[in-house]
DNA sequence: TGGCAAAAGCTATTTTGTATCAGAAGTGTC
DNA sequence: GACACTTCTGATACAAAATAGCTTTTGCCA
C-alpha cells in the first residue's frame, strides 16, 4: 500500500521502519480520509500488535512526522501521508467537507509567494500550514449531477 | 482594552455582547498571545464569575467565532482576537516561536491567489486558516543586536 | 559480555472539548 | 398579566486528545 516511492524514500535516508511505524504507515496510505490517532491504536489492537498504550502512536506519529513521511490536520486532529516527504517546509491541504477527503495541494507559486510578502515584512518563516475547506472536484460534480 | 473599531462593529452587527462574552473579548484584546480555552475560565473564575464550567467558556468562543470576532489558532489550540471582523473568510496568522505572539496577516495577493490555483483543480474553497510559524521582527532584531 | 541508545511498554494524569438537561432572563403578543 | 418563545447560562457527566515519568526490551558494537 505504501507507494515506492515512499519506501525508496525511507532505505535512502535509512529509516527504522518498526513493525508499528509500519502498520501506521500503511493505514494511512489505505485511507483517502484524515486518520486519527485513537483509531491507529485500535489499528495497532487489531493487527495483534498487543494492546498499545496512547503514547505508543504519539511516538510512532512524531517520528514520522519528524521525517517529513507525514502531516497532522490540525483542523481535524487526525494525520495523512505526505506524498512528496522531504521537500517542503510549506504544507497544503485541501480538506472536503463533504466526502472528508484531505488531499495535499503543493503549489509552488503559493509556497513561494508566502516567504516572499512575509519577508517585506520582517517575519522569518520556519514552517507553514495551510489548511483550506471547501468541496472537492467529485464531490462537486456528484452534487450537479 | 477592545478597540473602538471592534465595539462599533458589535453594535451595527446588533450582537449581544453579555459579561462573559466580555469578558473574553476583553482578556483576548489584552493579550498579544494566543489564549487557551482553560485560561479563560480561570480569567472569568477569578473575575468572579461564579465557577465557570468548559462548556459556559466554549459556547462564548462558538458565538465570538462565528461573528468572526476570534479566530482559533489550530497549531496550538488557543485563541486570538481579529482584528477585522466580517472582513475575511481566509484567515492568514504569524505566530511566533520565540515570544508567541500571533499576528493576523491580510494580504490580499495571498487570499485572492489561493482560490484562482484552487479553481484550476476543482476544489470549491469555503474557509482556509494559514497558520506560518517563525521568528517575528521583533525577536529578530533582538537577537541580532 | 557488558554497556549503550533507541524503541516500546505501562500507569497515570492532564488537557481539550461535548452532550444533555434544567433553569433564568428578556421579548413580543394576545 | 399570562403565554409562548428564544437566548443565554449553570451543572453534571463524559469523551477525546495528548503528555509525563518510569521501566523493560532489543539490537548493536566495541
Amino acid at each position: 500500500m505504501i507507494p515506492t516511492t515512499i519506501t525508496a524514500f525511507c532505505q535512502r535516508q535509512n529509516l527504522e521502519i518498526t513493525p508499528i511505524r509500519k502498520v501506521i504507515l500503511d493505514h494511512l496510505w489505505q485511507n483517502h480520509t484524515p486518520i486519527k490517532a485513537y483509531d491507529l491504536i485500535e489499528v495497532l489492537r487489531l493487527k495483534a500488535i498487543g494492546s498499545p498504550k496512547p503514547a505508543t502512536v504519539y511516538r510512532s506519529i512524531d517520528f514520522l512526522e519528524r521525517q517529513g513521511l507525514v502531516h497532522k490536520v490540525h483542523a481535524l486532529n487526525a494525520y495523512i501521508p505526505c506524498h512528496h516527504p522531504g521537500q517542503h517546509t510549506a504544507c497544503q491541504l485541501l480538506i472536503c467537507d463533504n466526502c472528508n477527503d484531505a488531499k495535499e495541494f503543493c503549489d509552488d507559486d503559493l509556497a513561494s509567494l508566502i516567504p516572499l510578502k512575509l519577508a517585506k515584512i520582517g517575519f522569518q518563516p520556519r514552517a507553514s500550514v495551510l489548511e483550506v475547506f471547501g468541496t472537492c472536484q467529485q464531490c462537486t460534480e456528484a452534487k450537479t449531477s
